[in-house]
DNA sequence: GTCTATAATTTGATAGAC
DNA sequence: GTCTATCAAATTATAGAC
């Protein structure tokens, strides 16, 4: 892993813990053994180094999950698929949605990182209505209203069990979702 | 109004459009027009005037809806008025719920904000389920996940709209939910 | 309750050597 | 790519006068 994937890494962490004010360069630096000017080689500004963050987020994402289409030809329910993906970061991480977080603070964000946490949830929403209209075919506008209570719904529920420190929380709220 | 009510004031803006870290005691202290150091007076520690903040959130959160079962009575179905108390704080506030942003960067909260802010969920959860319970009679566990599925869809749909710039998202969220 | 003054630390960022 | 050295600004917090 290069030093800059690394510096991606250790900054998801803190960001997903506690958002973008979150994290230093200098703590950045220590966790890869570096010196925090020579993060400043890799990301000129924290601003540049939060939108790539989102970025790289979204992209991961979204190619971790496949086109809904496939998943489904495959004899896989691509919102299933999607609903274990967030239940995995939750269980697995155990931290919030990178977007979510950075979602909720968005009024205060730089304006490159506000924009790529916007295009995680249009991506998002625009892969989630393929999937409803690819598991039970209705119309354009039932099927983006639904992508946009699937997501709402997970965001939500993943807020809320770090709140309360209780992962049941989050199962309670999606079981009904697929 | 006291400068501690205004502190508290101008301390809820900032965390609501940024979170724990978006907010200092010099910003504060000159929105109300005292120096930095008499925040101190009023407060010890930030860590003290965030609890205090989520603890107050909190309870007039509660109290400015009532009880659900004296809100039934009067003849306002409670889930319809707790959407609207959502609703209004999106719209008119413009900002996300205090506690919806705490809640997200819990792992990174001093303990005692932490604290403050499970209790509002805690509390929450429990004005639910009495709502759910007066509206609808159905089994504990039931008008618990009901409650649950509630206050998450809530939280998730204010967040998106907020990441999208777009008040739509939070209706067609929440149409289904009263 | 509020002030001045100040301490100790952290922050994002730059210049220039290697 | 990474370093040393450094900067200006901001941060939480305290001591003590008024």
């Amino acid at each position: 892993m290069s030093k800059k994937e690394a510096l991606l890494k250790a900054a998801q962490l803190k960001v997903r813990s506690g958002g973008y004010n979150n994290f230093s360069f200098r703590e950045l630096a220590t966790a890869v053994g570096i010196k925090s000017a020579s993060v400043h080689y890799h990301f000129p500004t924290k601003e540049d180094l939060g939108a790539e963050l989102a970025h790289q987020y979204t992209n991961d994402f979204l190619n971790a999950l496949g086109e809904p289409q496939l998943l489904n030809a495959s004899g896989i329910n691509p919102i299933d698929a999607y609903i274990n993906q967030f239940r995995n970061a939750l269980l697995e991480d155990k931290k919030m949605c990178l977007c979510g977080l950075l979602g909720a603070e968005s009024d205060s964000l730089p304006e490159k990182v506000r924009n790529e946490t916007k295009r995680f949830f249009e991506h998002n929403i625009e892969w989630l209505e393929k999937a409803h209209a690819v598991v039970a075919p209705e119309s354009k506008a039932a099927a983006k209203k639904n992508a946009i209570k699937t997501i709402a719904m997970l965001e939500g529920a993943m807020l809320i069990s770090k709140a309360v420190d209780n992962n049941d929380v989050f199962e309670l709220a999606v079981t009904e979702l697929g």
